[in-house]
DNA sequence: AATATGGATGAATCGATTG
DNA sequence: TCAATCGATTCATCCATAT
């Protein structure tokens, strides 16, 4: 895993996929052009945030800020930082597969100008979250509100590709059953999880923690999804990735970051399949045609079906439709047309009585469900 | 109070300032040009969205979601509203103090789009501050994270002003002593706040909490500064604006808005000098999410849970699910399942080994609580 | 008079499959 | 490519009505 391959050698090696789970040395733009068009799933891209900070900033013990002030992150202008952003993106844009989705993450310096050149480019946005920190660094002057919080922006490709993964079903289950929002809330990276160099130095200024990835990976991605970075830095996404079951391929010109992501990922244990499956919900489940149940015996046709309080009846016909008043159609069709609607869902809509009590037919089409699942 | 002057009254009375208190009906660029150089301490705008809705909206029981489709959020094209917002943006500017600060409030429609050319047009950014919706409306169709928050961009007329009015002490003294954070959390606008007509309809669709604008003006403006909205809509800014001692100047074009907000702001009662302190409120208990202990790594995926007798137990899965017997769900809809009744309190009814002895996962919430106390 | 229940609603860029 | 069809999908809050 995380094999470092210098730039002249993945040229000679896309056939084998050899870029898959590697760490590619180079500048962004020029490494991207050598994958090939709609080759990964997701993008998540940490880009230099372009801070622009005035001089040296004190604590008020006197203490120096350790700020970002690398070379990387500092552009002479916004047209200069635009062009940057414009190039990445249309690169990034390429090799990200049609129902492919990107994040991208940033700060008030930096996310309204990637924003709007995101739209601009055609991508679709489809939310913007915030990365609520539990502990931010406080704003030692004074003079602002403390800046406690980080932006995602979560686009498809375009506006017509509505076949994204989205994981809605396994977020809202593993959210106390209501669906996840859009702040999220989690701590900054420190402790342990954070890389250190032999000084006990921070090997990277902006890492981001494994909690954050973890969430952005397991809501738009599927086991053995593909997902570029393209600032690879520290290799958190390569780190979260293997660990849960995602294939990576990272970006990043600095022989150090590259060492340090290098180990870390080689220490990450995979979790098993069985940890992986993602909760779905009905979208995922088989169709069933209101006729098998007929044909199962589990109704019968004349036989009446009621909604949940009566008001409402028809009557099943042998050809696997519903009659009332009149008016014949699908079960769906029919439950629009009593109530005035212009849909319905007839499964949980129409209600047989078992002799006890009324129950949605949508219960005997688990029945035949159940009876497919044993099959394979 | 908040008389209402056509433009043509206005440039003939612009010596006596007679625009102080009222509305000015008209288009906002133009009735921008009638106000002097330099003539107002703070501005909040909250312009046209560009929402992009491409046809109705069903909640699940079938009832048409009442969306923002009003002519005057009808932009052709990003050109055509970037144009629209650099012309209001540079009238602002003009007339803002060289000390004043601008706050503008979007979503992720129009945000990018406002803040690259705030910065463009040389503003500088002081902060970017997120309102959390306590009750945001869901995503009804599951294909999104629920869009929960709005964006407000906090700038100052240009890097070399340091000298803005920001109320750092009152506002941390309201703050239980903490600095106020980016991440701010009210509710939408509702209930007896929320302007009617005689139908009951509502005036206008995007009428903003007056505890929203209580917060921006505390912050940031002093008691007999002047306030200028552009986008006045229902007259918020003013009614706080009086409420809170300053004075306010609006513009609007559609004169059902300014009637209802001039005589909104009619209503409106100063408070005395003593009263102006800034009121927070406690919140119950936050809800946690089972995925917050997985991310917070005191549960880890693959790892098994059992009820309190050891008569069930169920695996964790990195999606923030549990699985047994080949099902899988929430841990409140798993523990329901596994013991077959309806419903079941999952924090209560799984366990934990700590090597002692079983402990609920309960106390593992307990943890995060107590972190989460400092936030809310 | 409290409490329970049902309905309404909010800045929303909100399908997938088959014929 | 388009049209028809299947059938999946909501949270917090406020208010009106019923018990």
């Amino acid at each position: 895993m995380a094999a470092v391959l210098p730039l002249a050698d993945l040229q000679g090696q896309v056939r084998r996929v050899s870029w898959l789970n590697s760490i590619i040395k180079g500048d962004c733009v020029a490494a991207l052009e050598a994958l090939p068009d709609h080759s990964v799933d997701a993008i998540f891209a940490d880009p230099p945030y372009n801070l622009q900070l005035g001089g040296t900033l004190h604590r008020p013990d006197q203490s120096l800020v350790d700020a970002v002030d690398d070379d990387w992150d500092q552009f002479s202008s916004f047209e200069v930082y635009d062009a940057f952003t414009r190039a990445w993106l249309l690169a990034c844009r390429r090799v990200l597969k049609p129902n492919g989705t990107i994040w991208v993450i940033g700060s008030y310096h930096n996310i309204f100008r990637v924003g709007a050149i995101m739209q601009d480019l055609n991508f679709w946005l489809l939310n913007d979250i915030v990365w609520r920190k539990v502990n931010p660094m406080p704003n030692f002057k004074g003079r602002r509100f403390q800046n406690a919080h980080e932006t995602m922006i979560w686009a498809s490709r375009d506006a017509k590709a509505k076949s994204y993964t989205f994981n809605y079903d396994a977020l809202k289950a593993s959210n106390e059953d209501v669906q996840m929002r859009s702040d999220w809330l989690f701590p900054i990276c420190s402790g342990s999880e954070r890389l250190k160099d032999d000084d006990g130095k921070k090997v990277h200024p902006t890492q981001k923690p494994e909690a954050l990835l973890a969430r952005v990976i397991m809501s738009s991605t599927k086991p053995g999804d593909v997902i570029l970075d393209p600032f690879f830095g520290s290799g958190t996404t390569g780190a979260v990735a293997k660990r849960l079951g995602r294939n990576f391929v990272g970006i990043e010109r600095e022989q150090d970051y590259i060492d340090a992501a290098a180990a870390r990922i080689a220490a990450v244990e995979p979790l098993g399949k069985a940890e992986l499956t993602v909760m779905t919900g009905k979208k995922a489940e088989p169709r069933v045609a209101f006729n098998a149940l007929i044909e199962a015996g589990l109704v019968r046709p004349g036989q009446v079906l009621t909604d949940a309080r009566r008001r409402f009846s028809a009557i099943i016909r042998a050809d696997g439709t519903l009659s009332a008043n009149g008016e014949a159609g699908s079960i769906h069709r029919l439950g629009a047309k009593v109530q005035g609607f212009d849909a319905c869902n007839g499964w949980t809509f129409w209600h047989f009585d078992d002799g006890q009590s009324l129950k949605p037919i949508d219960e005997l089409r688990t029945v035949i469900r159940n009876d497919l699942a044993k099959l394979d």
